[in-house]
DNA sequence: AATGAATGAGCATTCATTCAT
DNA sequence: AATGAATGAATGCTCATTCAT
């Protein structure tokens, strides 16, 4: 009976991921090559073309990483019987409250991911169709809760975040630390109590 | 008198950053190839390195460039005698107001640019320093306004504008036109009244 | 166990210094092409750079194979217990000696390669290094053997070889055939039979 | 009646032999560009390729202008009463007499030109023709001074001092200054004198 | 004579991808 | 599965030469 080795694809497919993830963070996907990818990985740079078929590949299943991570912490965050207000107060936390050293490095991958969405037009159509369905859902609880323009008020909550990352990764003098959290917060509740 | 051929240097310099700006605008910096460049600019390639040492000079004067285009459409629009929070409405006027076709190549530009400047450290420098600039100012009418945490709200409003470039760049389904003028001029309406 | 492909990288970068030393003795090293290395050697251009991280790093291997090379020939004619005249003899033969047709080549990838070293400042200073342990040794040899300015002697004596091999790489008439092995030759006596 | 510019040609033609000069000195000859040499001249590129059809056609009127000052050199220093024995002295003199700071640029220059010499044939067939009539000449006082293997003698000599610049321009180590003139003064008198 | 722009081939180098082992 | 070699197209840049003024 033919054993053969126990597939580790899996895991191998993470790991380049996870450095690709690691050197889009500091250098970008363009400047990131196989060969630094795979170096970044412990892998030989051959094994990478095994597991993937292009650069690109790796490059989108990194998007459908972070988008279910994303996705994920925003779940964890959300009781199952919180008020659409309070959804959308947990949505914020979920994108910009954690805070912390790690948290640059996330925050320059997702800057350096939307920069990349914005040439390449497969990570453009599933980041875009991913945020659409995020601006759904943040439209459905700004009706909830009777605000005005739900559709506008969730665009300019995604947009507030996008900002402040891009802000972040600008490493611009003048900004106040969590400045992010706070303001949009304030402009959350100030948009809810209204109406 | 010896007169030799006149020096266009100033007219070929304008032509191939606009041409920069173009590329950059469809396919990004590092995209943009000297080839491409040239080609669009209708020049030959080795004509953009007599006018300018590197790919990175070109970027660089774009980045002046626009700007420089920037602040103008600022000034342009500022009334000497205009208050802090009429001021703040005008800044808010001068980066989302255009509305119109060309406008999202404009918006486009943009964003590569920022994108660039995340992962190029000379693009950073300039572009923070600049930003820094307009947060400084941007607090200054906040405080004028009597609006707490005026550094704070100079940064979520940059947010706000980089923010709703990169979703307007993204081609998000469900966001509506012109939301991020009119959200925008809310938020600043709402925080300049209550203080 | 794993097996993958062997590492062939210490053939390959023979071959490759190889052919850059062919080149150069036909050339010189600024007339050198990677794309011509590279087809002296019948490898695609592409590999060169697999192998060496620029063509300098080529130069530089080569550089050491041709002092070890050099160092060798001496070493191997040297016999341990010969007096310091006869070891200076030894040196004239190890740098003079061989004649015939390969010598041609050699001579002339030994001129261009110093022509290389007189503008070329990390070549300079590997080839000044080595020079000046000659010269040290063979002033040393001249002391041993009682002879006046030993130094003076050494350089002399390099300056001479030098000077032949480069009159012969210009392929001037009127020089007559070997000449060099002879006169240092006598030279060699007269200096140290004097003192 | 037309009177025209009063032609300047032959000084510009020797501005820009002297700028090359200048350059092969410093970088050497393939380093030196078009620009550059017109940059040191003080002239507009185009210029050069009014004055010479090429780049390769200065440094053939560089090395005439070297041999042509060597010549010289060597004629103003030999008396017409000389015996032969004092006009091989004279040659040694007028090679590697001068001493000082501005000769070691001469130095440079000469071993550069040699170093073109060796791969570009037409000037390596106009260094040779120059150095096979030198040859000739010093065969011709060793033969005068009853020294045995006259051509030999005059090759030897030709090589030390070719050998001494390229010693001279490694800028090794350990080598004694003045070296040159003193040593080949000493093997010009003891091979007078033994014949 | 002189200027400075323009051209296009050539350079070293990078890199995604493919291939032999 | 994995390794490391191999390929060849592309990139930014340099440069001798030509050209319009």
């Amino acid at each position: 009976m033919i054993m053969g080795r126990k597939p580790n694809t899996e895991q191998r497919r993470g790991q380049i991921v996870e450095a690709l993830r690691a050197e889009m963070a500091e250098i970008g996907y363009e400047r990131a090559s196989i060969k630094s990818i795979a170096a970044r990985a412990g892998l030989a740079p051959g094994l990478l073309h095994y597991h993937f078929p292009s650069k690109e590949a790796i490059l989108l299943e990194l998007v459908e990483a972070l988008i279910c991570q994303a996705d994920n912490r925003y779940e964890e965050l959300a009781s199952p019987q919180a008020t659409p207000v309070e959804l959308l107060g947990t949505f914020v936390k979920a994108r910009v409250g954690l805070g912390g050293k790690p948290e640059d490095e996330q925050v320059r991958t997702w800057v350096n991911l939307m920069a990349e969405a914005v040439n390449q037009d497969v990570v453009k159509e599933r980041v875009a169709a991913w945020l659409s369905g995020s601006l759904e859902e943040l439209a459905a609880n700004f009706r909830a809760a009777n605000v005005k323009h739900p559709e506008a008020k969730a665009a300019m909550l995604v947009s507030m975040i996008l900002g402040a990352f891009q802000l972040h990764a600008l490493s611009v003098e003048g900004v106040p630390r969590g400045y992010a959290a706070e303001e949009i917060g304030g402009w959350l509740r100030q948009v809810c109590a209204t109406g």
